[in-house]
DNA sequence: CATGAATGAGGGTTCATTCAT
DNA sequence: CATGAATGAACCCTCATTCAT
């Protein structure tokens, strides 16, 4: 047998490429800087993966489905919305906001080369649901129609992303921990809930 | 006159590039495009830009200067603290949401190429302050500190041009409208106070 | 019976090899397709021709071999000239023709490859003393000098070979068997022959 | 002004273009190879010619062009079919056949670039109809139906193009002088005329 | 000052061949 | 011996910028 195809290699390549389509851009990433920062010959990189786009393809995909089913995963161990909600605010998004290459990446060269609108709309599907699970459960009303429901966690998810990118990138004074925090403070007005961080599993401080 | 005439100019080199750098990103636009498109020869751009990226530079900060004039002007004609907020939902921010190519632009290239921090940083400044006069005039506590209050804004602004670029860009079905009808009601929720249109010297339905 | 799997794998490297050369020429067709069409892993042609231009090679000796030798056989097995030439022009002629494969590579390729002109010299030289033969078996005069004799030879035979092979590959509506009966015709005229297809053991009507 | 689209660079380009392809086929000839040849950087090649396959089928155009309105020319301004064909043989012919790059190009790369069958089919229909009213100036009965003529003539022409072509490259010991006496006599003998090159305005013993 | 051809480094990608497995 | 990933030079082409005209 051949040397058979590596998959230490390929995630690799995924990774050096998520780092530099993350700071450069797609255009401004080069084949060659990737092949180099992983140790690889740039024909190499084409053995993993057909062209450029079909790698910061992959890169979206996975980076998306990491979190979309880390997400899901975490949905299914909680007993209560509650629960669930306070998973979110201390588990989901604090871990997702540590990757802010992938944050990057979906913000900026996302929607030009993967259906972002499809993974938005299952995610506030997702979401809009819990939230209604919510109210249900502390019998608070949920006055909103679902359309204006789905505004407001779009712009949620996206406008907390960008901040979170934005205070490293361009050295925006915002802690992740504000934006955690500022999220919490908006569910617990609105659902009248306490989101105790001992509800993720977590010790009281976090 | 030749002058009027070299500024009507540079306003067409401007305003092409800032189509071009939308839809395309800044390494995907090409200055012979940019060039073809006004109806001039390449290097009369180089008469009017030192290079490529000064050219995104002016756009993004005569962008942003026009947004943000237009904000203090309309700010400074409102009486009250009220009123101020009614324009900033009614006719500032309706009119930011119009100009999806610049809003794409400060998204997905400013921050490469300005100091956008300082930008929002200003805003949310004055937002901050904004919003303590209401609070105020409204006789409602603002409990919250600065830092988060800084962090809340951030999100909403950041979140709703984003949230209004992909409903243009990746065809994400969410209204313009509706992304205003959010922060119009999370702002009335917060200070228990009715944006009524009116108030922004709109008929009352709009 | 390992020597017989392995012959039969060489053929098979051939086989493909030709259709891929003459549809692509040398450096339009790849190993990789070919291996692929094979069946064989990339490696395996190597185990059985050194490069690709030993590959090529072979596929232009092999061809021509067996043009060759099928010509040779065909006129030592007729009794006259006059059967000879019967059964060049419809037996040898129209089976080369058929394979318009080999036409193609021999007229595209081959010179680049190896020493076409050694091969040409042979059948000409082989052909001038058939058409001596003929000639002297019909008591007809040869006039031409050897030199215009293998001109005319040569002419007709790549010209014959590049006409059905632009039938072929360029959509060009002449058919086979006119460039076939023009031959025939041309003979029968210079030698006041009759090439009547049963010469070469064929119907009449052939 | 800025400098204007040199002809000569084009011609330049054109001509080392034409020798490459016709040495090194379509894709053995290398757009840096050709740059440095003509002694122009890379990206000026492009000034000229969008690309590599434009270029190429530039060089296939000019040069048919140039042969076939050669011919029309030629032919326009001979008073007899008699004289048009001394021409064909003591001037188009000759011409063509001192040009073995284009006859490589057009033998070996035309059809895979341009729609080399019109070109044949009006270069036959225009032999045709002299052919006819040379038999019929001549008294001679042709005999022929079109289609095997235009085989004929088809055979003919590639035939001693492709002579011409390996009697150079591949050191095929024809003269062209030989191809040339070969078609004269054919002529000659089918329609009982004498092409005298007196007739083509040149001195006897050409 | 206006013009657009000139420039050449750098872009992504291919592919014959090798050789570790 | 079989396999197919590894290799990297070479491919065609682009493009921001310059500068001769």
């Amino acid at each position: 047998m051949a040397r058979e195809k590596d998959e230490g290699k390929r995630q690799a390549i995924l990774a050096a490429a998520k780092r530099l389509f993350a700071e450069h851009g797609f255009h401004g990433a080069g084949i060659a800087d990737l092949a180099g920062q992983v140790g690889l010959p740039v024909g190499s990189i084409y053995t993993y993966f057909d062209n450029k786009e079909a790698l910061i393809r992959c890169v979206i995909e996975e980076g998306w489905d990491g979190f979309f089913t880390g997400l899901t995963k975490v949905l299914a161990e909680a007993p209560s919305a509650e629960a669930r909600m306070a998973l979110i605010v201390h588990r989901v998004l604090p871990g997702l906001f540590e990757d802010v290459d992938l944050i990057s990446i979906l913000l900026l060269e996302a929607s030009r080369f993967v259906g972002i609108e499809a993974k938005l709309e299952s995610l506030t599907g997702l979401v809009v649901g819990l939230v209604r699970d919510l109210a249900a459960e502390r019998g608070v009303a949920m006055s909103f129609p679902d359309e204006l429901a789905r505004a407001a966690l779009t712009l949620f998810f996206l406008g907390s992303l960008d901040t979170v990118r934005l205070s490293r990138v361009a050295g925006l004074g915002i802690p992740k921990e504000s934006v955690i925090a500022f999220i919490r403070l908006s569910i617990e007005n609105s659902f009248h809930v306490d989101l105790d961080p001992r509800l993720a599993g977590l010790p009281a401080g976090a």
